[in-house]
DNA sequence: ATCTCAGTTTAGATTTAGTCTAAGCGCCGA
DNA sequence: TCGGCGCTTAGACTAAATCTAAACTGAGAT
């Protein structure tokens, strides 16, 4: 359960000067909140349901730091950027037709035996895509 | 060795009634010889080097149509979009630091063993992308 | 209560990547 | 020689993301 929270957050930035407005706080809920893995337009249509005057700069500022700081990931899948609000180590199921991206725990995926890889270069982490149906595209045909 | 090889596309077009243009050669060439990953951009580049007049539409075309082929893949890293000509199956190395991206053959990467994944998915294919630091990247620190 | 200042937000301009379009070119076959 | 089809080109257009300048906000100092 290492989703994106915002006590972690909301202490993180006190400690280094930023502060915690309404907006920002506004994202990080709805991230937190999306089990999907949204576009920034879709996070800027969210928060602006509830802040309706919201401009773009703000949201991107916002998941720009929150990037940096590693609180959220990007993954390109079905042709555009999307957060992942997951901080978990994990991996990503997607579908071939309908594009959906699908978290996939970490224990799914066995130890990954990596053989012969020059030992000049050094592996830190490694992550997986599995592609494939989902089930609903399967049902359907 | 299953890289873009131009021969393959020459028969492939002409059994489909499309034209092997000079611009195209030049472009599937550059692809074929480039070990790196090349943007769309550094591709237009390299390829007015020799036709100094090349528009952004051919080359798009070119990479669009060789995409739907199957005979170059995009993959995303360091924030865009790149296209890799080894149509093998086969993984990639990205480096945390400089952000290039190397490829990692398939029999590097031994079995991956997938537990307890919902069966309602199917699992066609799989990628993996290791992450770390590249050897460039190591000497310098 | 007022002032000041740093950080934030906003609207809109700007940049960038990619697509679309209309006009012209060039090759091939009749 | 002519017609036609596909390709290329320049530039218009679109969408995503960044940048900018001005206004706003809240906390601490006066």
């Amino acid at each position: 359960m290492a989703r994106l929270q915002r006590q972690i957050v909301e202490t993180m930035t006190q400690s280094r000067g930023l502060k915690m407005t309404p907006q920002r706080r506004a994202i990080i809920d709805y991230l937190q909140s999306a089990h999907d893995h949204p576009t920034a337009d879709e996070v800027l249509q969210m928060v602006n349901r509830k802040f309706p005057m919201t401009s773009r700069a703000t949201v991107y500022n916002t998941l720009n730091w929150l990037k940096q700081e590693g609180m959220v990931k990007e993954v390109f899948e079905a042709g555009c950027v999307r957060y992942d609000p997951n901080t978990e180590h994990h991996h990503h199921f997607v579908c071939r037709k309908c594009g959906k991206v699908e978290d996939v725990e970490r224990n799914v995926i066995g130890k990954v035996k990596i053989c012969s890889l020059p030992e000049s270069q050094k592996v830190e982490v490694f992550e997986v895509t599995l592609r494939g149906l989902c089930a609903n595209c399967q049902k359907k045909r």
